[in-house]
DNA sequence: CTGAAAGTGATAATCATTCTCATAATACAG
DNA sequence: CTGTATTATGAGAATGATTATCACTTTCAG
């Protein structure tokens, strides 16, 4: 039972709790060592799926495959995306059209949710004018 | 101008068309060897990119960064999941609770809608009743 | 035809993430 | 307090999906 939190854990914690953006393993671990601390990749990579586990992070895996990570509890991260499919960007959204109904009924299917995802794919403005299918493979 | 696909192109997606799971790029390319054909797995992956774009295919990214694709105008493969940050396992859901309303929002913002897609995280029924927190690394 | 442009596949390279394992820190019974 | 079992840690190797290379083939407009 290891319910209390190890020194590196409650660490890395904080520096997600005092972060304003969400942030890639890789990021927290070049952080950690600006800020002088000494914390393996390993134990990085082990502190966050803990803490996901816990319910006190969520994570975003983007559509090349890094996982970002921020706080659950801030209503200020809460954002969803318009996923351009073609040149990439990702333009975040001010509203979350789901209603309380939806959560409450996860709840009741004996499922405890910590948080969700909710991101659209197309394309963007810019890239509606354009020629996509030709540039999309031009570099190859 | 290359707005005439390709007999690779063509027979990668009747391939995803006519089937009912989703698929990895991996699986694909596998698939397409045992019906004898000869298409390299770099092509595979460049098609998969050049259908995304053309709205033809959606992909799902799961949490440890891989990608599976499917045929977006089916509407028998629009799922959403519950899935437990434990575990791993994915609980589909059989409604969506988006209104036609916000994706009518996402068209009035010049977002061309592809599709979208939306995850609850959290613990399923089975995980709650664990210690999780001690389990989640006693592999290492 | 003909030559430029686009498509292809074998292979190497990339890189975030996971695994290994020896060591260090911690918890705990006696 | 002291020895011992358990857990945490970090350096580095291994993994594996995806991407980049590059020589070669196919397509097609002129
Ligand atoms: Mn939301
Ligand atoms: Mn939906
Ligand atoms: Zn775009
Ligand atoms: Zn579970």
């Amino acid at each position: 039972m290891s319910n209390k939190r190890t020194k590196n854990q409650e660490q890395i914690l904080k520096l997600i709790n005092n972060n304003s953006e969400e942030m890639s393993a890789q990021n927290l671990h070049f952080q950690i060592q600006q800020h002088g601390l000494r914390i393996g990749l390993a134990t990085v990579y082990r502190t966050l799926k803990l803490l996901k586990i816990e319910g006190e992070i969520q994570e975003r895996v983007t559509p090349d495959g890094e996982s970002f990570y921020s706080t659950i509890n801030s209503v200020y991260h809460h954002y969803h995306h318009l996923n351009c499919v073609n040149c990439g960007k990702s333009y975040p959204m001010n509203i979350c059209p789901l209603s309380q109904k939806i959560t409450d009924w996860c709840h009741s299917q004996k499922f405890k949710v910590y948080y969700h995802t909710l991101e659209f794919f197309g394309l963007c403005a810019a890239c509606q004018d354009q020629d996509i299918a030709s540039e999309c493979l031009s570099a190859n």
